[in-house]
DNA sequence: ATTTGACTAAAAAACATAATTGGTCAAATA
DNA sequence: TATTTGACCAATTATGTTTTTTAGTCAAAT
């Protein structure tokens, strides 16, 4: 067995245990033992357990970032795109519980060892939002003055939204008014035709 | 001496310690014991620590009532009004640490106790923003299809922005932006000249 | 090159005990 | 009568100790 497939195997079955139990009540034995292999193969692949969580979140999110490049990459209107992406964003990371642990994690100002995906993440989106922007500015379907600005607003509501949202439970609450306060920074930046 | 004065003085002292040092960490003796008292006479005054808390929460918040008061009444125009008001809300929470003491109970699902005076507070913003926006639309100063919508939409912001503002330290870094997101929600709700 | 399992050091859990603190109340005071 | 006191108690919290669990190592086996 070539050691590829032993280390998706461990990644498998870490993602299964992270994902039920969080990082702290997951032990590195139970994840190894769920593949029938012995605790000393996972350090064999993963320098520590924190680098295996990292692994598992990096993945999670490379998931979601997937998704959202479709989005992005689609022919839709830009309009449509951006609503579409921000929406998307959200069902997505609601879903992503490795993530909202690293949300937990960041209030509790520990787990400094996830930053660096976070960061990579957070890049990710400023990037898309931002050439979102740029395209519907050039093709004339955008009024945007400052891209930058805009950017910089929507990546605030959406990063603070994220309390409430996954860890406060109030997705249900919140959703309907996501969505118009949506609409209402898309319509914000409509082309008034007229 | 009346009272009403000696209650006026365990609430200054209960005010100056648990600001100081968190509803935990401060003990009804330290409350007393700074006015020259004995403990027992707090509860003369105060069913438990919990309602003295309340009381002290219940004059900050009040506080801040009266300052947001003074800008919905005044002259301006309801967009500066608005602005101001979203403006000077932020400023004053921000000083608000008991109110924070609040956000981090309720993150903790601890401290039901303070539901009564978050409430009452949720309720005067949503009242004073309503009332914003009619005076607003009824002056033709602003474009509000669903002034409900718009409420909702402007709660939402402003409570979700508080984790990051005030538990995370990160006020200096929002300032900005939120100065910025505001205007934008202002300028969305501007009639349309021409 | 990969896997094992016994091993260790360190962290966490469990337990016991001491100290602190919220809250009460009969008596004192004014 | 209205207010204040301080001794008192129950319960929570802090502290110290022991036991158990667990992350991580490594020499030997595959």
């Amino acid at each position: 067995m070539p050691d590829i497939e032993v280390r998706n195997l461990i990644v498998e079955s870490a993602t299964k245990y992270f994902s039920k139990y969080g990082f702290s009540k997951t032990t590195m034995d139970e994840i190894a033992k769920n593949i029938h292999k012995a605790k000393g193969v996972l350090y064999y692949y993963f320098k520590s357990k924190e680098e295996l969580f990292n692994e598992v979140l990096k993945q999670e999110l490379s998931k979601v970032k997937k998704e959202l490049k479709k989005i992005v990459d689609s022919d839709d209107d830009t309009l449509i795109i951006l609503k579409e992406y921000m929406l998307t964003r959200l069902k997505l990371l609601h879903k992503a519980v490795n993530y909202h642990e690293t949300l937990r994690a960041d209030f509790f100002e520990k787990y400094y060892f996830v930053k660096d995906v976070r960061d990579d993440f957070t890049e990710f989106e400023r990037t898309q939002i931002t050439n979102i922007l740029k395209k519907g500015k050039k093709e004339g379907y955008l009024n945007v003055k400052n891209i930058n600005s805009t950017v910089n607003i929507a990546i605030m509501i959406i990063s603070s939204i994220e309390f409430p949202l996954f860890l406060q439970n109030k997705y249900a609450e919140y959703e309907n008014t996501m969505e118009e306060l949506i609409s209402m920074l898309v319509n914000n930046l409509k082309i008034q035709k007229k």
